[in-house]
RNA sequence: GGGUAGGUACCGAAGUGGCCAAACGGGGCGGACUGUAAAUCCGCUGGCUUACGCCUUCGUUGGUUCGAAUCCAACCCUGCCCA
């Protein structure tokens, strides 16, 4: 494909380029491009908002390049504190590195294995001297650093910033240096690390990468950006059902931001927004599931809300053990075992009350009513979640 | 190191000896309405208990007291100012 096509086609969907010539001066070297996203391992969990980046390194593999998936297990350890109004918690060892096996699973469900390289950065700051990290500390100001609207927050709110914090850019910045990145790849609140990767490059005499920055995602909420810590997102391994549901509740403003981030396209005026919505929500399963379980999952959702049918869906199953005919106890398992939610006793009573739990299309209003259940028989436990006993 | 202000539930923030499981706001959850949308309204929001009630929680530990989030002591942590 030539040069400016290629460009045209990576252009679509991102936030900012830095500089749009480099990138197409880059294209047109006739090699592949070194094209770098640092993960940091902090979750095991892809969402939405991964993928964002994941589907635009894919495009690149796609045209010819060459993925640099950077595992941060050691940056893992300090913690981003791009767009953090708190310092992120360290984690252990050993847990990064069970994440970052998950992650790297579920990165190929998008990428394209045999174009992709992934390194730990690990590898080269385990054995680094501290000398040399005094001299990459001289080459980043404090006043530089403290300019990023996330420290600056931080010092007017009086918050503290640690001085490990501060150390963040310099490593992502010298993970470019490493492995030579032509393009780096991020979310805009990448700006400010992924352009110190560019100073130390040119330090070190190498060519500079080109910033590539996609649009951070909005989380379901529509308000925070998509996270698995503030529980707004929709992970690429739920049940093509979960995954439908959750796009379903989204607000019709987020819908329209949805429109082009993950389908690539924008959301025209037409269609009922319901309409555009199940469209939407069941590409979107298509995606990660098959395109016949985006139709499953459009089905059941249709027959389950639309019609009310709850029955007719594919619920899950759901085996009591043991004497659960106090709804209670009943209640919190299912939530337990179906849905791997921690409910208390307590929660389950107030839900209770509210007429939020049914058996057999019957709301169950008395916690104290002994239960007969028999198999078959579906459990609504809200207005989500619901299961068939078995 | 010195001075000073603080550390309360998911977050913010009241409370300064009993009426405190702890006001209020946000967030979250449930219900009504709806398009599992928005807006609106109602309820709930530490654990156990059908309930009476019991238990744990206000940085940590110890103390005073019939009784402590509230008083005292020591310690830990954070901001700001000074060095």
């Amino acid at each position: 494909m030539d040069p400016a096509e290629a460009f045209s086609r990576l252009k679509i969907g991102a936030a900012q380029i830095i500089s749009e010539a480099e990138l197409r001066q880059k294209l047109s070297l006739g090699r592949p491009l070194r094209v770098k996203l640092g993960v940091d391992p902090t979750s095991a969990d892809l969402h939405l908002g991964h993928t964002l980046l994941l589907q635009k390194l894919r495009q690149f593999q796609e045209l010819g390049h060459e993925a640099i998936l950077i595992i941060g297990d050691f940056t893992a350890m300090i913690g981003d504190p791009s767009g953090r109004s708190a310092a992120r918690p360290q984690l252990a060892h050993e847990q990064v590195l069970a994440n970052a096996e998950s992650y790297r699973a579920q990165a190929f469900q998008i990428l394209d294995p045999q174009r992709t390289r992934i390194v730990s950065n690990g590898d080269w700051f385990k054995p680094m001297l501290f000398a040399e990290v005094i001299r990459l500390n001289s080459r980043v100001t404090l006043q530089q650093l403290l300019q990023r609207e996330d420290f600056k927050g931080r010092v007017e709110a009086q918050q503290p910033i640690r001085a490990h914090e501060i150390q963040y850019p310099i490593m992502q910045g010298w993970d470019s240096v490493q492995v030579q990145a032509d393009v780096e790849l991020g979310g805009t609140d990448q700006l400010f690390n992924i352009l110190v990767g560019r100073d130390l490059q040119k330090e070190e005499g190498q060519a500079q990468q080109v910033v590539f920055l996609m649009p951070i995602l909005e989380g379901l909420d529509g308000v925070q950006k998509m996270s698995k810590s503030l529980g707004n997102y929709v992970g690429i391994k739920e049940s093509p059902n979960e995954m439908f549901g959750k796009l379903m509740s989204i607000s019709d403003a987020l819908m329209a931001r949805y429109y082009p981030l993950l389908l690539g396209r924008e959301l025209s005026a037409e269609p009922h927004p319901m309409a555009a919505k199940k469209k939407l929500a069941q590409e979107i399963v298509a995606t990660y599931h098959s395109a016949a379980a985006g139709r499953q999952a459009r089905a059941d959702w249709e027959r389950r809300f639309s019609e009310k049918r709850l029955d007719e869906a594919a619920l899950p199953e759901f085996a009591p053990a043991g004497d659960e005919r106090n709804i209670v106890s009943l209640v919190v398992a299912a939530y337990r075992d179906v849905f791997s939610l921690t409910k208390s006793r307590g929660d389950v009573r107030r839900l209770v009350d509210q007429g939020s739990v049914q058996l057999r299309g019957e709301k169950l209003r008395n916690v104290q009513a002994a239960l007969t259940l028999q198999p078959g028989d579906v459990l609504r436990l809200d207005k989500t979640r619901a299961v068939r006993i078995k």
